[in-house]
RNA sequence: GGAGAAAUGGCAGAGUGGUCGAAUGCGGCAGUCUUGAAAACUGUUGAGGGUCACACCUCCGGGGGUUCGAAUCCCUCUUUCUCCGCCA
């Protein structure tokens, strides 16, 4: 959520910046400020009355205390009338405030300067490529096929069980799984984030907080009866464990890393592109997340960049770096940065990890702040980025290391795996 | 799941209808003392709105009610604790 105060400071360059995802910021941002200033006045107009009210309370307490019982009574029937103005006030205010929310719900984060402006994902803008596209082996197969024929996943199994897009990993492929899992985990570890455990239900604040309500309300699962949303990524829990706090500025920067099953709905998508591991209902991912002093977060987001292209690195994955464009950017994010993998077999690039910087715009929501050097309260920015999603790590391992003789497993691996070819 | 008790500032903990945004202690911050630190002492220290700055307003788990006036009384929801039941 945007901050009033800045969109009162910064209105004509957040509708420039706007007009990057194609959003009439315009329109949004008058809207806002028109109800911010209703808002002020009768606010004032309230504030006013209960002041005169909260004098005349004080008034009969103090005749009651010295006995004067008559003078009392008379001041007494003067409070009706404010007492019904004062209903009548704060009802309005009621009113407006829950439009004003409404609307600041409806307005994006404002993109970053560094972000081109676009609509598709076409219009992404590669800035980094890495890592040699292997040659494959003559009869080549899709992750799918090399499921099968190995046996590590089963797909139709997960189909009988639950439905589709819910696999079922067997063998050298639920050990693969956990390795990736510890491997992630422990390369985060090592680059200071601590390692965390977290529900992988949550409630509706929750989702509130970090902006997946109201916007993707029907991306999540929900539990009606207990109403509790499935997690769709760490990040949910994660940052909302900030919620309502107000940070030491020493304690920055704030990092952790946790391992959880992100399940997703994906509502409307078919088709060849979510065959096999390529899209899921439910899917493992390890996450990083961090809360910064503002001045620093971009610096953090290029660490974060830096740790990510270290494990694929390490894998020997080729990868590429996307900077989104701004019709291509989350709704909560001002900078994105996507990582794909070239998935040789399919012949296409797998988004394995997003990384991006809210700045202030969840934590204007979760109310996460620090104190700053004149001791006032400032909104921290918050970051997160997946390091990695498995499901299509797996699948460029797979198709990547095909060989004649059977799959190859990445050194850095098979010391977690225990087997080094599938 | 059943019965009872409770929810107050970073923490502990007073406060049962009026001047209480709230005693006191701990913690935090600043200072005095000290070569430095500790101790001791002094001061300061909740959040949000509003204002150029004040004034002023709101907040004592959430929501609603009674009252001129609610941290305090009533209703309701949530959470925690104790006992019982069940259980990985």
């Amino acid at each position: 959520m945007l901050q009033l105060q800045a969109i009162r400071d910064h209105k004509d360059e957040f509708i420039k910046a706007l007009q990057k995802r194609n959003v009439d910021g315009e329109s949004l941002l008058n809207g806002v400020l028109f109800l911010d200033e209703k808002r002020r006045t009768t606010q004032t107009q309230l504030d006013a009355t209960l002041a005169e009210s909260n004098k005349l309370s004080k008034e009969i307490g103090m005749l009651f205390k010295s006995g004067k019982s008559q003078e009392a009574n008379v001041i007494k029937e003067k409070t009706g009338s404010l007492k019904e103005e004062s209903k009548q006030l704060s009802e309005a205010l009621n009113g407006i405030n829950e439009e004003l929310q409404t609307l600041l719900f409806q307005i994006p984060n404002v993109p970053h300067n560094s972000v081109p402006s676009g609509n598709t994902d076409d219009d992404n803008e590669e800035i980094f490529r890495e890592g040699d596209i292997p040659k494959l082996i003559e009869k080549a197969q899709p992750h799918w096929e090399l499921a099968k024929k190995h046996d590590i996943i089963d797909f139709e199994l997960g189909v009988k069980v639950t439905g589709a897009g819910f696999p079922v990993y067997k063998g050298k492929g639920a050990r693969l799984q956990r390795a990736l899992i510890s491997y992630f985990l422990d390369k985060n570890a090592e680059a200071g984030y601590t390692e965390i455990q977290v529900p992988h239900l949550v409630n509706e604040t929750s989702g509130f907080g970090t902006g997946q309500l109201p916007d993707k309300e029907g991306q999540m699962y929900h539990v009606g009866e207990d109403d509790l949303y499935l997690i769709p990524t760490a990040e949910v829990p994660v940052t909302n464990l900030f919620r309502d706090e107000i940070v030491n500025e020493k304690e920055f920067p704030i990092c952790y890393t946790a391992y959880t099953p992100c399940f997703r709905r994906e509502a409307g998508s078919y088709g060849a592109h979510v065959r096999g591991l390529n899209r899921l209902h439910q899917f493992d991912k390890v996450e990083i997340v961090r809360v910064e002093h503002p001045q620093n977060s971009y610096e953090a987001l290029d660490g974060m960049v830096e740790h990510v292209k270290n494990i694929l690195r390490e894998l020997k994955l080729p990868y590429r770096i996307l900077r989104l464009c701004g019709g291509d950017l989350g709704f909560t994010a001002a900078l994105t940065y996507d990582f794909e993998v070239f998935s040789t077999a399919q012949d296409r690039w797998l988004e394995i990890s997003s990384v991006s910087n809210f700045e202030t715009y969840q934590a204007n929501r979760l109310k996460l702040r620090y104190k700053d050097e004149n001791g006032k309260s400032q909104f921290a920015h918050t970051l997160n980025g997946s390091s990695l999603a498995l499901p299509r790590v797996l699948a460029g391992i797979l198709e990547n290391y095909q060989t004649a003789d059977g799959i190859q497993i990445p050194e850095v691996l098979v010391p977690y795996c225990g087997f080094d070819t599938i």
